[in-house]
RNA sequence: UGGGGCGUAGCUGAGCUGGCAAAGCGCCGGACUGUUAAUCCGGAGACCGGUGGUUCGAGUCCACCCGCCCCAGCCA
């Protein structure tokens, strides 16, 4: 006897085969049954009939809850009045793993903090299972995206001296060389990597340690972060526009029954493509003035400031070259603003705000020693760093994406928290 | 960390100016041979987040504490 997939049943149809699942719904009109199956690859309902199956396994039927894990043997048949299209005549009905009366998990409304302290049961709900298929399209989107175009993927630490930017740190103990951090970013390994390697990618898990609250930010998150050498700011956004194309029609290509389940309306995504408008940031100040906004030059901009400029285009909106103090030491003086650096926003639309923060590095020796002193960093730290613009400088542009903030636009989600299997957020470590 | 809101049955959630704590889902018992979150009949299940206070009387008013949600900041 065969054991398919629930996916691989149309290729079964007509002969008898064993199905292992777990029971996502139970329905029973007396001397007729149905159970609702689901292995994870799809759904199936198996029907039986008191009249046409053995006393023990109606008894077995009578048995079963909600979550228990069976076994059900019989002939497939195409019904399109079953969940999934397809059903089997269960003749025989094993019980694998029960499952108590108890399961929190109900078809219905339930509040966003008991879903989460239940998250590891919550996973098997349709629309978590479509959330993490989107994830893991998009993960192998961007692993293609990169291998097709001679990148080299290279795997940085997570477990850092301290470097990077600003924002908080998880800090622990490390042998005898003090304190380790969790790291923010990738980034300033990639930069000597692509010196060996030219193009690189990195990919994988970030921290911050911020004790931010808001729909936009989990305590861990993914981050790809490319950094390409003899690339400049236009290259890099070039790179951008292009990559982040790429992964929405990918989704939409790949994932239109994910997103179904997820009732986004897809017809936004469909507009996604190059060229991304590319606001000069001085210009989006005065845009932002004419708009009624109280900003300055020189003030970063907020998240309502960020809206204002997104509503104006149909597409992903690149804000360009920000003042030197509103960014990272690391980024490159623009030659023709010495007060700005060549830097990019990428602002996804549909309030989904920042997804990309990108630049040009500072290529500049003196000029990186001078910033990294002016920001008070421990020059020790970066003397590596710094030995990257001593030893053969080259111009080099990256950016980093991020993966949850990139998911949740694409799914049409109302916080990140849903985009992973296990957020970590400043009040949740568990499950 | 600042501003706003919320906490009532396993879950979701009414409860007005203080006076016997609704309902739905789920669960239990019963009916039903094609159900789709099945339907119909019956049932159990609540020290109303905690501590103190005001009052003849507090889920309701007050103080403090705890927890959560939303917004802002930080950023991806």
């Amino acid at each position: 006897m065969s054991i398919p997939r629930i996916d691989e049943l149309t290729q079964h149809v007509g002969r008898a085969v064993r199905v292992y699942g777990w029971v996502t719904h139970l329905r029973s009109s007396g001397k007729i049954a149905f159970i609702v199956l689901r292995d994870g690859t799809g759904e199936m309902q198996g029907v039986l009939v008191k009249t046409q199956v053995s006393a023990e396994v109606w008894e077995r039927f009578a048995a079963l809850t909600i979550e228990t894990s069976v076994a059900l043997t019989g002939e497939v048949r195409i019904e399109p009045r079953s969940p999934g299209g397809i059903e089997i005549s269960v003749t025989e009905l094993e019980i694998i793993g029960a499952s108590p009366l108890d399961y929190p998990i109900q078809p219905k409304e339930h509040g966003i903090d008991f879903l989460l302290d239940h998250r590891h049961l919550w996973l098997r709900s349709p629309r978590q299972r479509a959330i993490a298929r989107v994830r893991s399209e998009i993960e192998q989107a961007i692993h293609d995206f990169f291998y097709a175009r001679g990148f080299v993927r290279v795997d940085t630490p997570i477990l850092t001296a301290a470097i990077g930017e600003r924002s908080g740190l998880f800090e622990t103990e490390y042998f005898d060389e003090g304190s380790a951090y969790l790291a923010q970013t990738g980034q300033l390994y990639g930069e000597a990597a692509a010196a060996a390697l030219g193009r690189i990618y990195t990919f994988g898990p970030t921290f911050r340690a911020e004790k931010s609250k808001t729909r936009r930010h989990l305590s861990e998150f993914w981050m790809i972060e490319p950094e390409v050498a003899w690339n400049d700011s236009d290259d890099n956004m070039r790179l951008q526009e292009e990559f982040v194309t790429n992964l929405v029609q990918r989704a939409l290509e790949r994932c239109a029954r994910e997103l179904s389940v997820l009732e986004r309306d897809t017809s936004p995504l469909t507009l996604v493509s190059p060229p991304f408008p590319r606001l000069d940031y001085g210009d989006a100040i005065q845009f932002l003035k004419q708009h009624g906004r109280s900003i300055a030059w020189g003030d970063d901009l907020g998240a309502e400031d960020e809206a204002v400029i997104v509503a104006e285009y149909d597409r992903p909106v690149f804000v360009v070259n920000y003042p030197r103090e509103a960014k990272a030491f690391y980024m490159k003086e623009n030659p023709a603003d010495p007060r700005t650096v060549l830097c990019d926003d990428l602002l996804a639309p549909e309030g989904y705000g920042e997804i990309i923060g990108g630049s040009q590095r500072e290529d500049d020796h003196d000029k990186l020693l001078t910033r990294i002193r002016a920001e008070g960093l421990p020059e020790t730290a970066y003397d590596w760093y710094l030995d990257l613009r001593k030893y053969g400088t080259f111009v080099h542009s990256g950016f980093g994406l991020g993966l949850e903030r990139t998911i949740s636009w694409i799914c049409g989600l109302g916080h990140l928290r849903e985009t992973i299997a296990f957020p970590r957020m400043m009040n949740r470590l568990r499950p």
